[in-house]
This record gives structure tokens, sequence and C-alpha cells, in this order.
DNA sequence: CTGTTAGCGCGTTCAT
DNA sequence: ATGAACGCGCTAACAG
């Protein structure tokens, strides 16, 4: 019965002989390691978690499905079980947590949407429970992420722009206690600040994520007297919402508003004109995730742990010059 | 010891005050039952398995996150964990399940995206092993399954569409292989025998759930010497593909072509011109798969666990009044 | 009503 | 290189 577990566990203190007639006497019987004595026996949950984040317009998400076939695979793999909970937002969400971690119910967890100032976060750190980051945190105790870089991100995006002319440019960004929003923030500011560029404060708004937040916001926005040349948007679902508006009111996308989205989603390149937006791997994320959480797990220290992703500019239709800003001068030329 | 068990698991023999008295000191102690002994002690996973599955066009797929939040909290409530994997169609599915079952990791499983074959389920039902179905499938056994009930809305939608005069209506379905798609064939075939109308089978499609696929189709169809006067589409982001192509030959929705898609999702209500769809509840959905396996865990038996909802038609602007068709006789009136 | 004892099925010391 | 005995932390059967 030893011997058994050491052969089945790749012990080295038993022969090859005796190893392959277990295998194949397992096999035969159609044996299998109850994982539950296993776990006992080794103090171990051979488990890892993950919480479902529900936020506002998180149905429009489609990430997190791509996210868990990325992580689902490795986990796999490496025979561990991901148990996949849901809680929203607020002392239920933290109380899940605990519940996983007091409970001994995993061994690690992946923590999703971060937030910039995240309790989730620092709870782990406190307890000094294993835990991989999908997405950055205000906090500056070393832990292990990985993060698209939004700020590089919208830097480019925001450059991109700025060289087609464009000088009013609205940011319609994600709710900014999401980690990303803000640094999403400081890409767009950085790229205003190189050009030497003021920014007008009053075209930076919030949107929910989805189709009507940007539609309205971008309704706002183009009510105003001097209304943005560009639109820079935190999804591609806000910047459907702003197609739409900048439609109704005869506009054409493009040339009398640049629009850029976030994420392309698959609808993207079909949307009309088709989006210029930012591309991100979201499965291989999911698979480099877990990866990363199993080296921790293997002793990895969080600081070795710590990946910043390039997103890609994927250029469409969506964007192009600004048009020349007509002088008061020039104004009334043109019209006499 | 023991009475610190039964104290905590709420059996009833034992004293309030004493059960008071245990569940104190517990607190008191930051004390939780481990749940890997408690499960080797019990014989159970307490654990629900659930295998995404992959198919062609799943990012496209925003139910799933949905389907899984309905699900999570359920399971929680009873103290399971919800343990997500992955696997592509086909053989290697199969083996995922095996190791879920035969390994004794889940007490139930819930399967997704029935087939109309499924041999997911043949397997399940060969083991004896506890399961809910989110979708119907061909097997005769009794089994658990909540479906929607996709005859009946594709027997609305088409009857709808007959109503308003249509007598061509294009069906551009889902993969056959999918038990779904079948039934929304057989609920179009009954609107056109209900109605005598014979059915043209060269406009009889199947698409891949996105929204390229449902361009290409349609341009084929109205590519056809008599194209179809309205189009009934498997979901919604086929119809936005739809949309596309007969925007592009300066068609005008609602009144040259009528389209309806299926699953109302958030943008539908966006498009331009608004999306008639089929609307039908995923979060509650999940909710409820999830409870039904907690019944069968319990000892219902799976014919007393078989429920079909009904989806709602969502009537917006892409479908109208068939435009009458011209005689050869009216046409030359009509032209001269 | 409560305490004692055995056993769930592994992995792992310690002998051999 | 292998086998015997113990323990992981809990629940359940059995006494008291």
């Amino acid at each position: 019965m030893t011997t058994v577990s050491r052969a089945l566990n790749g012990y080295d203190d038993v022969s090859e002989t005796t190893r392959a007639r277990v295998i194949d006497a397992a096999q035969a019987a159609g044996y299998r390691p109850n994982p539950v004595a296993r776990r006992l026996a080794l103090g171990r949950a051979e488990a890892i978690g993950l919480v479902l984040p529900r936020s506002v317009g998180d149905f429009v998400d489609p990430f997190f499905t791509e996210l868990l076939r990325g992580m689902a695979s490795v986990f796999e793999d490496a025979n561990l079980d991901l148990i996949v909970t849901a809680a929203p937002e607020g002392p239920a969400e933290l109380r899940v947590y605990r519940r996983l971690v007091e409970g001994r119910r995993v061994d690690g967890l992946i923590v999703a949407r971060t937030r910039s100032h995240d309790e989730r976060i620092e709870y782990l750190l406190d307890q000094d429970f294993p835990f991989v980051c999908h997405g950055r945190t205000g906090s500056d105790r070393p832990h292990a992420y990985l993060d698209m870089d939004n700020e590089g991100g919208f830097l480019e995006a925001t450059q991109r722009l700025i060289g087609l002319g464009h000088r009013r440019i609205a940011l319609i960004n994600a709710p900014m206690n999401l980690a990303f929003a803000q640094a999403r923030l400081i890409g767009y500011e950085r790229a205003h600040a190189d050009a030497g560029i003021e920014i007008d404060r009053t075209i930076l708004c919030e949107s929910d994520l989805n189709e009507e937040s940007g539609h309205d916001i971008a309704n706002r926005l183009l009510d105003f007297d001097e209304p943005p040349t560009a639109m820079l948007c935190a999804s591609d679902f806000t910047a459907l919402g702003v197609m739409r508006a900048v439609k109704a009111r005869g506009l054409e996308i493009g040339v009398d508003v640049s629009i850029i989205g976030y994420d392309d989603i698959p609808l993207a390149q079909y949307a009309d004109p088709p989006l210029t937006t930012m591309h991100q791997q979201i499965h291989r994320g999911g698979a480099r995730v877990a990866e990363m959480l199993l080296a921790r797990l293997a002793g990895t220290p969080p600081e070795d742990l710590q990946e910043v992703w390039p997103p890609r500019l994927v250029s469409r239709a969506t964007d192009g010059p600004a048009k020349p800003i007509k002088t008061p001068q020039e104004f009334v030329e043109a019209t006499t």
C-alpha cells in the first residue's frame, strides 16, 4: 500500500519495475486515489478560488468566460480544482473571501477586477495568503499581478488622436474606483502634458462600461458650446453608444468626431464604421495568471511575479484628422 | 468533541444551552470545521462541477458568466463548492467528465450547451451520476433539465412574421448538433404547417452564432432571385450581422426585410433600428438549475425535475408588414 | 442528552 | 527497496 502511493506520486525510492507494475495494476483496476483523503493527509485543499465580482453593467463583460477558460486548463493540468463563487462588492464580498481562506477551502486565490483601494488585497496580504491579481491596485506591499498596460494604452491612443490634430479629446472613463480607470486617466494626462496641451476637466467623464451609458454621456458632450472633436472610451460597448449618439445628430464618425474604444470585442470590426480600439489577449492572460499562481504556491516571491502586458492598437475607421477649428474671423468668411 | 460536531451541524439531540455554549466558544476561538476532513468522513465531495464547453463563436456568448453567477450563490448557501473546468468538444471533454465523476471530485454536475445526441449525458446516465442539464437532449432516459422553450419561441416568432404577411422567411439557425437548434427548426416548421405555407428549404441556413456569420449568410440570401422578405436569427449577434448586410444594400430594415433575433442582449435595444428579439432570464435560470441539482441530490427523482421556461418576445423595430408581392401584371402597371 | 471509540483513504514517518 | 503503524480532523455508531 505504501509502495503504491510512492510509485504513483513519482518518488525515487522505488524501483522502476515495481513502479510500472503498480501503474499497470492501478490502470487495470480502474483505481483513482481519492482526492479528498489525499487532501486531508497533505493538509492542502488542492483548489484555487476565484470570486466573480458583480458591478454595474457586468453583463456586458464577455471576459470572464474567456478568462476562466484560460485559467481552467492550467489548473486542471496541475491537478487543482478551480472554485468559482460570486459576491457583490461590499462586506459580503469580504465574507466570501474569509470563508475561502479561513475555511481552508483553497490554497490560493485569483483576484479579478482590482480596485485602486482594494480591501480584498489588504486582507489577503494581512493573512499572508497566496494570490495573484488580474489587474493592479494601490497597495505598496509586494504582491503578484498580471496587468494590461492601461496607462500605456491610453497614452498611445491619446497620442494618436493628438497626432491627428485633436485638441479637445473627451475621456469617457470607467468608474474611478477601478484601478485600471485611474491608470487610463494618467496615460491620457501624460499624453497631453507631453504635447503641452491643457486639459479641459469638463470633458472628463465616467461611464458604466455599457452602451447606454456611452450614449448618454456623448449626448451631454455634444451639447457643449465647444464639443470635443474626439472621444476616448473605456470600452467598446461605451464606444458603440457614443457612435449611436454621434450618428443621431447627423455627424460623421471619423470626420466630425473621432472615436476610439477599448477591448476589441468581436463586434468592433463590424461596427459602422469599423471601430478603432485596443486589443488585449484575455484568454492567454487567464492562462498566465494561473501559471503565476502556481509559481507563487511553489515559493516564487511575489516581487518576481509582476507582469504588465501591452495592449495593441487596432486601427480601423472611427478616427481621423481633426477638422481645422475655424477662428471667428474664418467662420465669418466661410459663411458670407 | 462529538457534541461540538452535533451542535454545529444542527442536530436535535443536543440541548439548546449546550449548543449556544458551543457556538459561542467556536466563535471566540475562531474555529471553523475543516471541510476536507468533513468530506472524508462523510464520503462526499461537497462540490458541484461545471464544464465550460468550447465551440465556435463562443466568445460572443455573454451567458456563461451570468449563468455562473446565478448558480454560484445557490451553491454557496448550500455549502457546496462550484468547480469550473473547461474542455473542447470531443474525447477530451469526456475525459474531463470521467476525472470529475470517477475521481469523486464532485457530487453532481451541471451539463450546459446540450447537444441533440450527447455522449456526456449518456455517460452520466450509465454511471447513475446526479446531474441537471441546462437545455434538453435527445436521450429518452429520464433525466433532470431546465430548458427554454426554443420550439415555442420560434413558433411564436415565425407566427408573428407570418401574421405580418411574410411568406418567404429565412431561418438562420445555430449549428444543428446543438439541441436547441433542432427545437427551433421544429417551431419554425410548425408555424408554417399551421398556416399551410410550404417551406423553401433553400432559405434554411446554419450560422456560427456570431456577427460575421450572420452577415455572410444574409448576403447569400439577398443574392437569390427571390430573396426572403424576413430573416429569423439564432442569436442577436447573428441578427446584427444580418442587419449590416441589409443596410449595405440600401434596403430598409423592417420595411424591405424584417429581422428577428434571439437572446435580447443588452445591445439589442440600441441597435439601429432597435432589434425585435426573444428574451430569456439567464441569471434566474442559473439559480434554478442549481436548486434543481440540490433537489436531485436530496433524492427527488429526475422525472420531477424537468422544467421548460417560455422566452418572451420583445417587440421593437426590425420587423414590419411584408411588402405586397407584385404579380408580373401589377409590376407592369406600376412601372408604366 | 453527552462522552468514547472507530474509521473515512490517503501520505508519511520508522523499521526492516 | 519495501512493509507496518500512525495521523490528518472530522462524523457516526455505540455506550453511558
